[in-house]
RNA sequence: GUGGUUGUAGCUCAGUUGGUUAGAGCGCUGGUUUGUGGUACCAGAUGUCGUGGGUUCGAGUCCCAUCUUCCACCCCA
């Protein structure tokens, strides 16, 4: 056979039925995003090579899809270059551009490339796609959408407290009930690392912390130990394994912890602050649980984190996360713009919106009525009629060919188009409309005001 | 990046120790029905067996490479 077209590995295509979803998903968080006040932007799908790279640590380097210069591009490597055989010498050489990896970075580089035009505090919303160089598995694509809402230059917690009543907001809207909002803070999690005395290994422990609920307590602490913290430090974690009951509980046993460390215990007070106003306000359908071994792997967070969990017994990774991070426009030259920001992973909700079966049934909804082609006399008079449907707002159409009439019905029946309208010599005649109705059979002869009436 | 897995008709899949012309169900097209669909009955079409190479008298079946799928790591939405 001629040999058949593919695309490539990570990447989809979607069918109307699925942008249709994909579509419902995206409209409702973006209602709920401009609800709390924030304006979309959108930034190009590559960057400079240099806006990107050493962003996300070695592992997100190695996941940055590069782009072949245009032109002659191995003209400027000289020979000796070209010898050394280095892949991070000869890239950058060869490659200057890159596909944006997520959306915050590139807003950052907004911020700071537009701040004489911001006002402050900003909240911006963004939904578009991203790319990882990753190999794909379930709810892991190289294209994928993010939905971002952040606020800078604000370092008041109540954005804090605003971004999980949105995360609340948006699951409860899209019928998502019972998702677990876990929180945590960078700031206890340096406490920690500091009154085990590995600071200077953070990231490390951060990593092997967040496996915590993966594989468990002793292979947890077999990495530290592996990673070069010390036995008596991770001795010293023991409280944190047995951490139990509500979010003071935990709280009160963190501070007994960290009462060495005063980042820990500012990290604390965060915390609690975000938990009263919380309680205060009150969520619709999401939990709020507090979890210490929460860390996520972007080393600019460094504030409060967030992790948005599917409701239980559905099998997915995060569908959402986010945090605060004091100093991401600090990489691009501006000083001292806190911000704080949210993620929705889209795909990933749309799998389990699909798995919990809770689209609702509106979005399918296509041509509400299908006009059956009688020849040229009789559908210049029935595009006519529609001319008229759709001036009120009913999505209808003519089938194009005068086919048989089996065919016609056929294809409505296929397309879930609720009516039909035959136009015929007796009905050209009268001047009415045969409108059958395609899941009761009834059918019944009408005049335009009729047929307008009815299909609204 | 590491380890495993998958690919046969539009879809879901069967295909024996290598052996003639590669099958099923669903779907599709046409008909039973010249203005009535979803059910029924009848008839029909469709494949370089993912791609490229190799072994063999002979390969869907064995070997190698490559692409793809899914999964576990790494990491992450």
């Amino acid at each position: 056979m001629a040999q058949k077209p593919t695309i490539p590995k990570g990447t989809r295509d979607f069918n109307a039925e699925t942008v249709a979803k994909r579509n419902y998903i995206i409209d409702t968080i973006k209602s709920q995003f401009q609800l709390y006040g924030f304006q979309p932007i959108e930034t190009p799908s590559f960057e400079n090579s240099d806006t990107l790279m050493g962003k996300y640590g070695d592992e997100g380097d190695r996941l940055i899809f590069k782009i072949l210069n245009s032109g002659d591009y191995l003209n400027k490597i000289s020979d000796s270059e070209y010898n050394l055989r280095s892949e991070s010498i000869l890239t950058s050489k060869i490659s200057e551009k890159a596909l944006r990896y997520d959306l915050t970075v590139p807003f950052a580089r907004y911020v700071v490339q537009h701040q004489n035009e911001i006002d402050f505090p900003f909240k911006r919303y963004q939904i578009q796609p991203v790319w990882r160089a990753d190999r794909p598995q379930k709810g892991r694509f190289r294209e994928f959408y993010q939905c971002d809402a952040d606020v800078v230059g604000s370092t008041s917690l109540f954005q804090e407290v605003e971004f999980i009543k949105l995360y609340d907001a948006v699951f409860t809207a899209l019928n998502l009930e019972g998702v677990t909002i876990k929180i945590n803070n960078r700031k206890i999690l340096s406490g920690i690392a500091e009154v085990i005395g590995a600071q200077d290994k953070l990231i490390d422990f951060t990593v092997a912390l967040d496996k915590l609920d993966k594989i468990g307590e002793d292979k947890v602490k077999a990495e530290m130990l592996a990673k070069g913290i010390s036995q008596n430090g991770i001795d010293k974690l023991q409280p944190l394994f047995s951490l139990s009951g509500d979010f003071r509980n935990q709280v009160e046993s963190l501070k007994t912890i960290l009462s060495a460390s005063n980042v820990g215990l500012k990290g604390i007070e965060e915390l609690e602050f975000i938990d009263s106003a919380i309680t205060n306000l009150g969520l619709k359908t999401a939990n709020l649980q507090l979890d210490v071994t929460l860390a996520r792997g972007l080393n600019y967070y460094t504030g409060a984190i967030f992790e948005v969990s599917a409701p239980e017994g559905v099998n997915m990774g995060s569908i959402g996360g986010g945090g605060r991070y004091d100093d991401l426009t600090g990489i691009f030259g501006l000083k001292d713009v806190s911000g704080v920001g949210i993620s929705f992973g889209l795909d990933r909700i749309y799998l389990v919106l699909e798995e919990l079966n809770l689209f609702p049934q509106s979005v399918k909804d296509n041509t509400k009525v299908l006009f059956i082609n009688f020849g040229d006399k009789a559908a210049l008079f029935s595009l006519n009629a529609i001319s008229e449907l759709r001036s009120h707002g009913i999505n209808a159409e003519l089938y194009p060919d005068s086919a048989k009439m089996k065919k016609q019905m056929n294809y409505a029946n296929k397309r879930d188009i609720p009516y039909v309208v035959i136009v015929g010599e007796d009905e050209l005649n009268s001047n009415t409309y045969a409108l059958k109705n395609m899941s009761s059979g009834e059918q019944q002869k009408v005049p335009l005001e009729d047929l307008i009436s009815k299909l609204k």
